[in-house]
DNA sequence: GTGAAAGCGCTAACAC
DNA sequence: GTGTTAGCGCTTTCAC
């Protein structure tokens, strides 16, 4: 690090000219004349000059870098829509600085700082207290401070209150397709398990399972919907104290609060012997995991790579379009795989 | 962005300090009279101040950021050793730009390149051009030319006559894990599925598979080493390619390239309806799918922590204790699940 | 213990 | 077209 770097000044001083010129030649979309860019151009060249981005963040006041903070990357649902992000952040000449909080409410607000006084132009946060339907004041106010000097946007969650940008996919609306899907080959006991209560994700999921199960005048048993958690011994669990609690009246089908806690309802299945067969599962999310799961799950899908382009649309013309929409809702897609089955006769 | 964002001027001004002295107060580790430095702190706290990482990069020469290039982080194996890494950089006041090369040797290179113009204090590798086992001259030329600027580290790769940092897990020794596993257990007749020639990581361990077979001498058929891919589906052609091509004569056990070749061999067996007790499956990464794996999958361990740890601690000592070992092997360990049998009888 | 001032490497007016 | 110059916001000698 210590060795004196080359810098705009060494390549104007050989090609005798003034550091503008250099900067102008750098920059491509100036003026310059075609003789002394060239003359300039294999110098940059010879030396492999790159210039000190750092240096051109503070006079330009950019840094061309996003951050974002989640809980956990190891999750599929959050490295995949990371990804998206990355890929076409990458597109706008901008980089990202993954923060995971590991849903820890100190490290995150850690990153938070970390992150404005780093001048990232934007943050995208996902989990942690913005999935909290009770929102915690002092997280709150921590990100509305934030929000005084840069975009803040949030992917699946909401803070009512905060006036910040939010792209989430219509949770509700993801229940209904299950639940429409599974009436239509001729469910009608339908669980729904896992999820944690006072979780926005959990709490908007299991409020459309009810409104739909009465909708379609199915019977609510309210044994049939089990919070546990989010992953797969989340799953196993509520998966068993849906069999120990029910047994004189089980439901057909078993919709799961992600993918994970699915995976872990057939882990608890095929632990007690029970045939596949005799439920039919649904996932959230389609992570990975839904394909590598045995049965493959049919999932509901987020529309990722849509999620990612509008999560940096957003926070990069957020300067431009004031107030414009800061809220984009994106529709959820029924992805059918191997892990439901028909109702015959019922 | 655009908004005057406060300054260590603006606090020095109001505190009836010099801007020096405020600098001092920041930095906690310099005489200040309390008083004073009451004051000043009182007026940063009042305001929220926080300092301009840019610009105090710029005059320190240092960024605090790593650069961390791998070709897709949905890929649980890189996620984990990822977070490893970001965790213990966190608590050295680092933070990482996550740059996805999505295999793509040209985004690589830019990838690259961006990150040393952005000034990062380092940058860690995985997968592409280091774990090509014939070496592109063009992609080596240009990491050795990042080199000279700052410290470049390969996680589980290596490049001939590269003097870089290197840290990668003996996967010779995972394999042998492995196979004295198996022949403990009863096993004689053993497949390596998946991963492509060529491949370092292959490579090495298609190389140790024959040397173990040999030393504990028994049978080596070629038909059931069979290169094929990394993911789910090169698992499946595999699987199947192994049943077909050697009905009189198939193995006992399988050993998966990685997980996911395993997890793919699995889901072939399913397909036709094998009995999964018919071979004992054995993966290698240990990544969390092998716990999501039905059954789990007996497998071979990184020790991410480890890795994460020495990647990160050799980077940021890179500067002092030059030239001492930049290269470190770290040894795997097998974790034993439900995916093998033992042989009785024989 | 504190302040003045010179940079860090670049860009952007503004002259010429 | 090109050069001069004044910053961007901070740290760090070097005086006092």
């Amino acid at each position: 690090m210590k060795k004196k770097s080359i810098t705009i000044y060494d390549i104007a001083r050989e090609a005798k000219v003034s550091s503008a010129t250099v900067s102008r030649v750098l920059a491509g979309n100036y003026p310059v004349k075609e003789e002394t860019r060239k003359r300039v151009a294999s110098i940059i060249d010879k030396y492999g000059f790159q210039p000190n981005a750092v240096a051109r963040s503070l006079t330009k006041r950019e840094t061309r870098m996003i951050g974002f903070v989640l809980p956990d990357i190891t999750n599929p649902f959050f490295s995949q829509v990371f990804i998206e992000v990355e890929k076409y952040a990458l597109t706008k000449g901008y980089a990202l600085l993954l923060c995971n909080s590991m849903n820890d409410s100190e490290m995150e607000s850690k990153h938070l700082k970390l992150l404005a006084e780093r001048q990232v132009e934007g943050i995208i946060i996902m989990g942690g207290r913005i999935n909290k339907s009770a929102p915690d004041r002092v997280e709150v106010n921590e990100l509305s401070e934030i929000m005084n000097s840069l975009p803040v946007l949030m992917i699946n969650g909401k803070i009512e209150g905060l006036d910040c940008y939010s792209i989430r996919t219509d949770e509700a609306k993801g229940i209904e397709l299950i639940i429409n899907y599974l009436v239509s080959i001729g469910h009608e006991k339908i669980a729904l398990l896992g999820g944690i209560e006072g979780i926005t994700t959990t709490d908007i999921k299991v409020e459309a399972y009810k409104s739909l199960i009465s909708r379609h005048h199915l019977p609510f048993v309210p044994g049939w919907q089990i919070y546990s958690g989010f992953d797969i011994s989340s799953g196993e669990q509520a998966m068993d104290k849906l069999l120990r609690n029910n047994k004189q009246d089980l439901p057909t089908a078993v919709i799961g609060i992600n993918d994970m806690v699915v995976i872990g309802a057939l882990r608890e299945c095929g632990r007690r012997k029970i045939d596949l067969n005799e439920f039919s599962f649904v996932g959230f999310d389609n992570t990975n995991l839904a394909e590598i799961s045995n049965p493959q799950l049919t999932t509901v899908s987020h529309q990722y790579s849509e999620i990612g382009r509008k999560a940096v649309d957003l926070l990069l013309n957020s300067k431009n379009e004031k107030h414009k929409n800061k809220d984009v809702e994106i529709n959820p897609k029924l992805e059918i795989r191997d892990s439901c089955y028909e109702m015959i006769g019922n």
